[in-house]
DNA sequence: CCTTTCCATTGACCTAGGTCAAAAATAATT
DNA sequence: AATTATTTTTGACCTAGGTCAATGGAAAGG
């Protein structure tokens, strides 16, 4: 697959661009792979451009002192990540890791934002990118702070039934585990409240396959 | 005060634009001001428009649906709020309201766009501006979901420390209760961990100022 | 197919911090 | 100053959810 397909597969920020700056944008793309569990980098390096997922899954993540984790995105295909130092020029705030093995794309900081100055479409773009981050950031600390976490849970496979389209059964797309650190708690934790929900009838959960026997119930958590 | 003094004093999002533009920008904007508690927009409302503080302190905040409140943002002069749903075209995801009588300028959606459009420095800085949002955000999430509520207000009163220049003695800029509300807990437990801190002769507090007794152990929190 | 490793679940326990109630202190208003 | 309203502090209590430890399953590598 060349750069600009992959550019242009499914992606947001690059929706609406000139055929003709796509291929500027193509021009300055760097390929990149990294199996499961590589890191892509850490909280604080210098930010010499940023990334975006073509195939595969990524995560963003911070690390108490102690060692445990609090995941602040998953990213799949077509969604750009690590664009914070790019406009802000300071290090990355957190770190990155392939959840899976995954492909990238790489954009070179200082050629990014030539583009961007020269094309306002991708400047706007890329602020509705950001916006879009903002609205989810604050769902996320809305969460964190003011629900417990089944209301968590609740929301997140809410979430996932929406994207996925379904209101019957849902996939999940990450580990339980992974799943305990997005939300902001640990893997036991989440184990007791699918138990506890199962009990209530809300859902049936089997490996990472969840059936929803009362979406109303679940949504109004 | 002209519009365009208002513009220009401290205020991140319009440095560096030229001269010729910011007349522009002095042309679109709308004075606007609002005495302490009065709401400017709730989560929900479309957004027609973003803000900028002029003078006094604004609140971004949501709220549990029992009624408990996890205060985003505090916003102060130069500092422009409200700008997600102008570039992600959805309803504000957060209620505003003044802390204290305010001054603010008001920036009507569509016109500013197209100023963006046409100066990519202003859509530099705003992109910046967004940037910088993020990483806060993500200090929030990291703070909320990593650090006990003795470390959560640790690290604010460093922030502080470093905001005001001084590592002896700092003044709190808002209320403890809506502190409380910042840090994801109640006015009861941060009364209590100021007290616990003060047992420790880590700081003495006497109304909202802060006397930092031992400001490396604050640090290493 | 077997072994090793990783992931998920369950139980016993404990603590940070929230709830409720009341007093004390500070600020705003007449 | 006196009164009212708002903040802040303190005490007694309780629960959500984290820690530690052990076991059961599933997946991956030989």
């Amino acid at each position: 697959m060349d750069k600009k397909k992959k550019i242009m597969a499914g992606s947001l920020l690059f929706s609406g661009i000139p055929d003709a700056q796509l291929d500027e944008v193509a021009a300055i793309a760097v390929d990149k792979t990294c199996r499961r569990g590589e890191s892509i980098f850490f909280e604080g390096d210098e930010g010499t451009g940023f990334y975006m997922v073509v195939e595969g899954q990524v995560k963003i993540y911070k690390m108490s002192f102690d060692g445990k984790e609090q995941i602040l995105h998953i990213f799949g295909p077509g969604e750009p990540f690590g664009e914070v130092p790019v406009f802000h020029g300071q290090p990355f705030p957190a770190n990155a890791m392939a959840l899976v093995n995954s492909s990238l794309l790489f954009f070179p900081r200082r050629q990014f934002v030539d583009l961007v100055t020269a094309n306002p479409s991708l400047a706007l773009n890329m602020l509705a990118m950001l916006s879009f981050r903002l609205r989810r950031f604050a769902a996320q600390i809305e969460s964190l702070s003011l629900k417990e976490v089944p209301g968590r849970l609740a929301a997140y496979i809410v979430y996932l039934a929406e994207e996925q389209g379904a209101t019957e059964r849902v996939t999940l797309d990450i580990p339980k585990g992974q799943l305990a650190s997005l939300l902001g708690t640990i893997p036991e934790t989440l184990s007791r409240i699918f138990a506890r929900m199962t009990e209530e009838g809300l859902i049936r959960v089997d490996g990472r396959t969840i059936l929803i026997d009362d979406f109303e119930r679940l949504r109004e958590w």
